[in-house]
DNA sequence: GTCCGATCTGGACAGCGTTTAGATAGCGCA
DNA sequence: TGCGCTATCTAAACGCTGTCCAGATCGGAC
């Protein structure tokens, strides 16, 4: 085993081999480092997620990491970024079996949910960082696999923005109100209804069905009415 | 000024005295403790609050606070809770100034989103106690000065849910969207569009004119047009 | 074949949360 | 008035953390 890694190693190219078991000087750590970080996140939670931690899953000494990231701010970045291209094609993904375009807006936000719910302690880096740093990594703004999905999808459904900024803006709120349903469903105060309406995804759906993303005309319209 | 400290102690009722400059063993300990955190949060940030540094403020050695809660985490709940009781204060009082009933929501969401961004630290701290600890300070559900006020104001508009459980759909419906966009306003992707609305609270507006909290009866009428 | 520069280690530093043993001092009781 | 009780506080220590440094190691370029 050994054998055919350093073997594999040797007949590689100029640059350190992309995907080795354990190799070389000692590999690309970066990689392993941020793979190491998930798993501490997903095994242990948030808090034990140390840099000393990852060092130690990872099979490296505590200052090896400082020569890939300055910082552990930048490797939790990393790690977020990992997550933020998962929760894009988790979208994506949505959006491509959702029944119809019209369902599709909803679909979108449960799966968004779904997966701040099912990673939440990846979410709450995910967050953290976004809200820290100052920008977002490229990949949860583009188009294909990601936030920007939700623009596309609001269209396909029919909704008559009234202007390019009125598109933005209903994307904005379609984005913070995910957000917020997806921090605020672990709530222990909700337990009881959640069990009354039958599981989790229900009071999802439930809550999501009393939010209303309303682009301009269809906010005239409701306006006109009370 | 020392004297007049002693001589007020003294003279003081059998219990503790509640309030005194540099009191007696040491005073009263645990009210210290809150409001040295609170100065902290304010002026250093969440990160910079450590229990040692909290001890260090209130001028006590790092073991004192364990004399009046059994760990950091609970300090940082009385912490919270004098934040959630705060937040509650400024809903009623956004309610009880809002122009019209109708008008009333929108400002209850405004001043949510407004407390959170003026104390954004507190916020954060408040957010992470709810999230961890099994319940709400009970001043955040109280009718008077808390949560529970959405439901009134929404009531008060003239929505008319289908039933109890609808209403409560829609105030946590109104409660997440609120915490979401308190969120995600500081995010500086939106640095420029908040600009070129006239400001954070312009942009605050704009977002929560977008998303429309739906009763039963107007989901159901809204759905009929789509 | 020799050197360079990237990579990794071991050790150190200050700061953290928490525990322990011991000092201090107000309060109830005699 | 004085004595002990108990709550409160301190000093010191533990293992942990993020970060930096000097030195060892080793692949790749000349």
């Amino acid at each position: 085993m050994a054998d055919d890694a350093t073997t594999a190693q040797r007949a590689s190219r100029r640059p350190p081999p992309a995907e080795a078991a354990k190799p070389y000087h000692h590999g690309d750590l970066s990689r392993a480092l941020v793979s190491a970080g998930r798993r501490i996140l997903e095994t242990e939670g948030p808090d034990a997620l140390s840099l000393r931690a990852v060092a130690r899953e990872a099979g490296v000494s505590p200052a090896a990491p400082y020569h890939h990231f300055k910082d552990k701010g930048e490797l939790l970045d990393a790690v977020a970024a990992e997550g933020w291209a998962e929760l894009g094609d988790a979208i994506a993904r949505a959006r491509a079996e959702a029944a119809s375009p019209a369902v599709a807006v909803t679909e979108i936000g449960v799966a968004y949910i779904r997966f701040a719910r099912e990673n939440p302690a990846l979410y709450r880096i995910m967050y953290r960082m976004a809200c820290d740093r100052k920008t977002m990594p490229e990949h949860a703004k583009k188009a294909e696999g990601g936030i920007g999905q939700v623009a596309e999808a609001i269209l396909a459904a029919g909704a008559q923005p009234t202007s390019a900024l009125d598109l933005q803006l209903i994307q904005i709120a379609a984005w913070c109100t995910a957000h917020g349903i997806a921090e605020m469903v672990g709530f222990k105060e909700f337990e009881e209804l959640k069990e009354e309406l039958g599981g989790e995804e229900a009071f999802v759906r439930a809550v999501l069905g009393h939010v209303g993303i309303l682009s301009g005309t269809a906010r005239a319209m409701l306006q006109a009415k009370t």
